[in-house]
DNA sequence: AATTCGTGGTA
DNA sequence: TTACCAAGAAT
């Protein structure tokens, strides 16, 4: 068996009669077995819309706060096209994957300007949306309009790959296209997003990464990783790449009146959009002290005295990780302005919950706050 | 086609 | 503690 796919793979030669059969009772388990989830109890499109886009790497218990209120602050499409980004950031702020915000926003104000307000009803017009993807678009489709699109994401490749013993590696591109092949080959016409939301709240909650409740499972009778005795041997993918660690030294500095200084990153890259303190990452021989410096001097084009560190944070994303070290500043020479032109502003410390910040940064604020209690070790 | 995008929970 | 993972999209 292959562990690469080619670009000729399919595996549609694999659906027997009684597969489909079983797959094609699926929307009637989830009727029985779906959780009481907020975004189920509408049909409204753009509710559907924002709780797909939340849901995209995310857990249910993590999005659904998140969900609450966004729709509370911005409860129509053009509520949220009329909205400010930094508004649309703050709520979001925590959520991760801050790209979602800033095109969900974009896709909103297109909505209202070239569809009268109204989401798309078709895949293809809803794929043309900034941050509609293949999974959104069918999801939004299928749930809201009815259309037989088949969503694949993580628990739909689960099920498929176990289903069907698939051994190639799910993150090669064949293997996804022959994947999305089959999943489309398997949607029934008369209830597409009931389908689809049991194919992902099967994987969610019976046939999961690691012991998977195969005796609850609608599909048991034809699973082939069941019958071969090992489950959790699909589905296969290549190891990640090892991530690098990066010592990044932050620069508080504090004005006569006790504001910090902050700056907002470009809206476009990692984290966009949302505002930090100014600083870098330490280069190789470099001290903590030095790197701080340096960065002030490269952004703000200003002379500092670097101080005591006020708060440390180790953080890990994606592709990397890093230990944040916030370094109380005091100027020496100049007046920060950004070399890149972003934004700066001077924020008493009170007013930063203003301002949406990631994760790592809001810590330090707080772990910061906390010291400021003290105000010998502040001053 | 392979990388780059967050965050929190869990084994 | 580490590593993996979760209703993906853009480039």
């Amino acid at each position: 068996m292959s562990r690469r796919a080619s670009s000729k793979t399919s595996y549609l030669d694999r659906l027997t009669p009684a597969i489909r059969k079983t797959f094609h009772r699926l929307p009637d388990w989830y009727r029985q077995h779906a959780r009481d989830l907020p975004w189920r109890r509408t049909q409204d499109p753009y509710r559907i819309w924002v709780a797909e886009i939340m849901l995209q790497q995310t857990r249910v218990d993590q999005a659904r706060p998140y969900y609450e209120r966004f729709l509370e602050a911005f409860p129509t499409v053009e509520a949220l096209a009329s909205a400010s980004l930094d508004d649309v950031l703050r709520c979001w702020e925590g959520l991760g994957y801050y790209a979602r915000a800033r095109n969900l926003h974009r896709a909103a104000r297109q909505i209202v300007a070239h569809h009268s307000g109204q989401l798309p009803k078709t895949y293809e017009a809803l794929r043309q949306l900034p941050g509609i993807g293949p999974y959104t678009a069918a999801a939004i489709a299928s749930i809201a309009f009815g259309v037989a699109r088949a969503v694949l994401d993580g628990n739909v490749m689960r099920v498929l790959t176990r289903a069907l013993a698939i051994d190639d590696d799910i993150r090669a591109s064949a293997t996804r296209r022959a994947l999305q092949e089959l999943a489309d080959a398997l949607i029934p016409s008369e209830a597409p997003g009931a389908f689809n939301q049991a194919m992902m709240e099967l994987g969610a909650t019976v046939c999961t990464p690691v012991q998977p409740r195969c005796s609850d499972c609608p599909l048991r009778s034809v699973c082939q990783a069941r019958a071969l005795g090992n489950p959790t041997a699909f589905p296969v993918q290549a190891p990640r790449a090892p991530v690098p660690h990066y010592e990044v030294a932050l620069g508080i500095l504090i004005n006569e009146a006790g504001a910090v200084l902050i700056q907002r990153r470009p809206e476009e890259g990692m984290l966009g959009g949302l505002w930090e303190f100014p600083g870098g990452k330490r280069e190789p021989g470099e001290s903590l002290e030095a790197a701080c410096a340096r960065e002030l001097y490269e952004e703000l084009g200003v002379r500092v005295a670097v101080g005591p560190c006020l708060a440390r944070v180790r953080h890990a994303y994606t592709h990397f990780r890093v230990t944040l070290h916030a370094f109380q500043c005091t100027l020496q020479e100049g007046e920060p302005r950004s070399r890149a032109g972003l934004p700066l502003r001077w924020v008493p410390l009170e007013e930063l919950d203003h301002y949406a910040f990631p994760r790592a940064n809001r810590r330090l604020i707080d772990l910061i706050k906390q010291r400021r209690l003290q105000p010998d070790l502040f001053e």
